[in-house]
DNA sequence: ACGTTAATTAACGAATCAGCTAAATATATT
DNA sequence: AATATATTTAGCTGATTCGTTAATTAACGT
């Protein structure tokens, strides 16, 4: 449960989940590959990296003078277990409550 | 894309996951009845209702002097398809990169 | 119109976050 | 041993977040 907020947490950012997406995509890669093609600082790649790390959404492998990450599979499925606990709420009733949406008399939010 | 990262982020706080998963169990509810049960102002609830409407997370509906909330199935949804998406990483890829670090030699993260 | 109820917005302070540059650490190469 | 390479940690700054109390808005009952 709160190591769920802490995975949402870390993915709450533009760069660090482009990260994961990124080593979902390519496999593992190291912190240099990984901030090379970020417009960013290394530190500031390297932080993004420990947060993900903490977070336990990634793996780091140490490599002589190299650190090479990658997505621990089991996070992500911890993730998909959260909305699959869920799905009775989202898949049965999507159709209906849409519905009932687009005939609301008040407005839309935001 | 930048969407996601908003829900990400309106769930990153335990106030409001939790108070997604109610009223994804008990469904539409007053402000009042969700601010009673938390330990917390009025105001300080009001604002993680707002964040999880800016993140499509919620719908307000008016009822008089009261705010009805309620999760949008169509946000829960958009969470779910993200995880699907990767789900070939995260669901075949669990079984054998698990065995790897059980016999792996580094130390854990974090 | 008046007071009550329901909820939000305003204004403020403490804590956390995300970026930078500079310094430190640790391995590889000569 | 000396230098270069790869990456992280330290220290700083500006922006954002989360809580509080006080004030405001809106609808209801009398």
């Amino acid at each position: 449960m709160t190591n769920l907020i802490q995975k949402f947490s870390a993915l709450s950012d533009a760069t660090r989940l482009g990260v994961v997406e990124r080593l979902m995509a390519e496999g593992e890669l190291p912190a240099g590959a990984i901030v090379a093609d970020a417009d960013m600082s290394a530190p500031a790649m390297s932080r993004h990296l420990k947060v993900l790390r903490e977070a336990g959404l990634i793996h780091q492998r140490i490599e002589g003078t190299k650190r090479l990450y990658s997505v621990r599979p089991e996070a992500m499925r911890a993730i998909a277990d959260w909305t699959m606990d869920h799905k009775k709420f989202w898949d049965a009733s999507l159709d209906r409550l849409e519905a009932h949406l687009a005939f609301s008399e008040d407005g839309d939010d935001i």
